[in-house]
DNA sequence: AAATTACGTTAAATCGTTTTAACGATCCCG
DNA sequence: CGGGATCGTTAAAACGATTTAACGTAATTT
């Protein structure tokens, strides 16, 4: 019944519940882990005497004999977060507190790593069993140390290299997606607002628009904007395009911040959203929603895909399934004023 | 230069390390840590035996070692979490974004622990040495877990006990700027909903509304919603209300769910908002900007907040300081369409 | 020249848990 | 009655780092 207010108190360790509770440490332990069975009466003397003394186990100790940390991260890498802003970080928080949810399920706590400055430094200061890595570059640093320490790994979005555990984001169906509405509110003149650098998700979305546009009998006019330059950058490129007199009346612009910069063109130039343009982006974050009128998007379904991930992550750790490759849910549009008149 | 690809191949320790580097694994372990002197020319030799080696250290080991997990923990409580919905995981994950950023800049890693339904399992398999907990109740469980643990805590939020490290948030003063703003706005029949909950920011709020509604000879009007109701929760009281006849031309709603309510039932019954009736909300979120016109909030720059939090908390485990009771920086009014007309 | 200080290094102790191999006791079966 | 099984328990050996106290050597002071 004292509260021992000591100024320094040692420790309260598994050998002080087994001496309280007459037994040995070893069976202390399997009484809390339940690996092995333990007499009932013994076990409830042993819990009396953890609640007595207020043991608490120590997780570095019990980490450093078993090999687990009972964590997994969470990365996103640097270069283009920065550049894409806070698209990507709003991206990044979405799935993390998806997947800190699913983790935590299981007892894991997940360790959340955004971008920063020296990726490498931090790796080593980190303690996780396993990582998920979001949306990784074809060069991603965080990936390609991890798959170097053969630390296990599971990807959201598109794979860097052939056969790696991913919940695969198909950018294809995602492009077709978005063309497919611009063109079924009856836009025929839709330029392709596309970061400059050599991501996949770029290169993909160009692809799919120009093969989609060709098939259709329509022009293809794919204006690239450096991922560095942002909303500014965009805002400024479309500028140059409707100053040079090329008409238009749907834009899509994957990257939200660009489609911001869009829409404070067309709104420069006193065309009217979604009457004389329709715009599109993909990601439904708060960049999208706070445009005037809202920007159509892609529900992209982060927190199942990030359920996904973290159980299949899991699953792998505790050796329950061989690595898997699992396709992410299909998207949903979310139909905004940008291109359906409201109300 | 063989990769030595065995099936098991036994970790590479700070032992092996020395070994190659010809010197003793205490030297090693200074030259990592830099904790002691050691000379230049065997810390190259150490540095190559390391890098050719692949040595990675144990975190598990050192953290034994030197009780320290070198992580920090960000909380935030079940119940009221649930209730004010995604509002409340947008606050935190704002939060827990910018702390994730200042943490690692001291090479600490935030574990990020949303509300779940068991937070005391959860407390125990997570290893952290300091927690931020974001807007603890007044029986918040995590915090009183935390202080009685002895764990160092910085809240962030009106603090739940007199003296506790705290980045405080001041109710008091976002109430008056809301209420301030509106009546700028010429309303003068302006309705508070506020949640039921005993909560802190629901007494004062309503405090706050009440006097100075008072002072400016104005009738006020509390409409209590239970926050498991939310959104539905807010749109039949305010309903109800205009059914009743009770005419206004403002709403005060600062749980943003119950703003969202609020512009529905506002519009069920054709009144235009800001035309006939302002509408003001706490919290710039996802919510506040989904909205139709998008509602006036404020900005409380909860990245600013997180990064004090987590600058005082690393301090005082650091013993660098005494817990200390910072003040938050100064709300700043976003005025929106829902209570300025725009364009 | 003797005494002291400073420096870099080391061997050994330590952190607190889980796991291993072995143990005695009890029970079952032939 | 003796030879397994089965059961619950234990003592001791890891796990891999940091830290302590002591050491020899070289440099400096007295």
């Amino acid at each position: 019944m004292n509260k021992q207010i000591e100024a320094t108190r040692r420790r309260v360790t598994v050998k002080d519940v087994a001496r309280v509770a007459g037994v040995s440490a070893g069976t202390v332990s399997n009484a809390i882990s339940g690996k092995r069975k333990v007499d009932h009466e013994t076990r409830a003397r042993i819990d009396k005497a953890i609640k007595e003394l207020g043991y608490v186990p120590n997780l570095a100790a019990r980490g450093m004999r078993t090999g687990r940390a009972n964590t997994i991260a969470i990365f996103s890498s640097m270069p283009t977060a920065v550049a894409a802003g806070s698209a990507r970080l709003g991206f990044l928080m979405e799935v993390a507190a998806s997947a800190a949810v699913a983790a935590l399920e299981r007892n894991v706590a997940l360790v959340l790593v955004p971008p920063i400055e020296h990726p490498e430094t931090a790796l080593g200061t980190i303690p996780f069993d396993g990582a998920i890595v979001v949306e990784p570059e074809v060069d991603d640093p965080y990936w390609k140390v991890l798959r170097d320490r053969g630390v296990p790994v599971v990807i959201i979005g598109p794979p860097p290299e052939a056969p790696a555990p991913a919940v695969r984001v198909d950018h294809a169906t995602i492009a077709t997606m978005l063309i497919g509405h611009l063109l079924d509110c009856g836009a025929r003149e839709i330029p392709l607002i596309v970061g400059r650098s050599q991501r996949q998700s770029n290169r993909v979305f160009r692809e799919t628009y120009e093969a989609r546009m060709a098939a259709e009998g329509l022009p293809a006019r794919v204006i690239e904007v450096s991922e560095a330059e942002g909303e500014l950058g965009a805002e400024a490129a479309l500028l140059a395009e409707l100053d040079a007199g090329r008409s238009m009346d749907g834009v899509l612009a994957p990257i939200d911040s660009m489609a911001a910069g869009a829409m404070a063109a067309l709104h420069a130039r006193g065309l009217r959203v979604p009457q004389d343009v329709r715009v599109a982006t993909r990601y439904d974050g708060f960049r999208a929603r706070s445009q005037t009128p809202a920007l159509t998007a892609l529900n992209l379904r982060l927190d199942e895909m990030a359920q996904l991930a973290t159980t299949a992550l899991l699953d792998q750790l505790e050796g329950m399934s061989e690595p898997v490759y699992l396709d992410a849910p299909a998207p949903e549009l979310v139909v905004r004023g940008s291109t359906v008149p409201r109300d």
